[in-house]
DNA sequence: CTGACTTTTTGACATTTATCAAAGGAGATT
DNA sequence: AATCTCCTTTGATAAATGTCAAAAAGTCAG
């Protein structure tokens, strides 16, 4: 749980009761490679933190199974869409690696922000952040070569290139595995 | 300033103390077509919300002109990597139509944050909104061919088409205008 | 170590979309 | 009405990427 807290004190500090509270409904996860986190057409109740291991929230358009988002160590995890909405949504996320997770859910969640401002806070922080990591990872697909998108991804996500199979990476950056076999190869 | 209300509502009730807080610091823009509300390479200090008219957020990538997003009444605009991360952003925010607009400072919004938890959860609220929609628009682009980009902002966005100009939506939509003529002409 | 399986690379070809160039409209101004 | 400017369409061609098929390389249980 330290990690967690480790990674929460960067958003904001919270209050001894506060951080109580929420430790207070974490639950530890340990889960084989593989395992299903959330199905899809369901809804999404929790959110991930990866302590250690890595996750991948992929959905199938077209018949083609589209890798949405990758999860590694000291992030979070989940369906953006439903855990916001609470509706049903497509997305499916899966054990890329034997992980460590925290999870908590949805409705301890509401409930803690009620009651506290602070978390209300870390909330809104945690939320804006992904915000900002949605818009940065838009900006690498919007108007980019194939090349282009691998570099960038190169450079902000190198761990993934040696963890990551190559199919699913490709899907992540909206290429065919072949493009990106490629693309590698060229540089 | 009743039509920010009304869509504010929509997210979570203010109390009194807090709407009066936060109706205090908002101040009323009445802006020409062209005008420039964020100027690249600068930090976004206004958060805008447009009351009437239609605002596009673009930037220069490799000599091209991209549009990033378009706000149109009862929405917000803001460059989202600067407004929230405090570093400038390449970025620029301009009015496509004459515009009425409600701005809030940066600043402001953050010490109503402190002071007023229920609109700490408004200001929660409102980026996992943004959030949303940008999973959308990043779900739209990832894995679609020109055409179908194009179909989905026909039924996400129908007044877009008509009153934003081919070539800013096209590159809205990650194309070129002279192919979203040709989708156009192939429905 | 070997066979079965999965993942990655390579090649030939098809499709989609971009690029460049030019021609048409539509609205504003004189 | 003629001119100007901006926006949109159309056509020819080029470039990027996808598709399909098969070979090569890596992984792992027995």
């Amino acid at each position: 749980m330290d990690k967690f807290f480790e990674v929460v004190v960067q958003f904001t500090r919270l209050s001894p009761v506060g951080q109580g509270a929420l430790a207070a409904v974490l639950k530890r996860l340990e889960l084989p490679k593989g395992h299903v986190l959330i199905k899809q057409n369901t809804i999404c109740n929790h959110l991930y933190f990866v302590e250690q291991g890595l996750t991948r929230t992929y959905y199938i358009k077209n018949g083609k199974d589209v890798t949405d988002w990758i999860s590694a160590e000291n992030t979070f995890a989940c369906s953006i869409l439903s855990f916001i909405t609470r509706q049903p949504d497509r997305r499916t996320i899966e054990l890329l690696e034997p992980s460590v997770l925290w999870s908590v859910h949805y409705d301890d969640l509401e409930k803690l922000y009620v009651d506290y401002h602070d978390i209300e806070r870390l909330g809104r922080l945690l939320v804006a952040s992904g915000l900002v990591q949605l818009q940065q990872r838009f900006d690498d697909l919007h108007f980019s070569t194939a090349l282009n998108r691998y570099k960038a991804l190169l450079k902000s996500k190198p761990d993934y290139i040696r963890r990551v199979p190559l199919g699913i990476l490709a899907s992540y950056l909206g290429m065919t595995q072949e493009t990106l076999s490629r693309m590698r190869s060229q540089i």
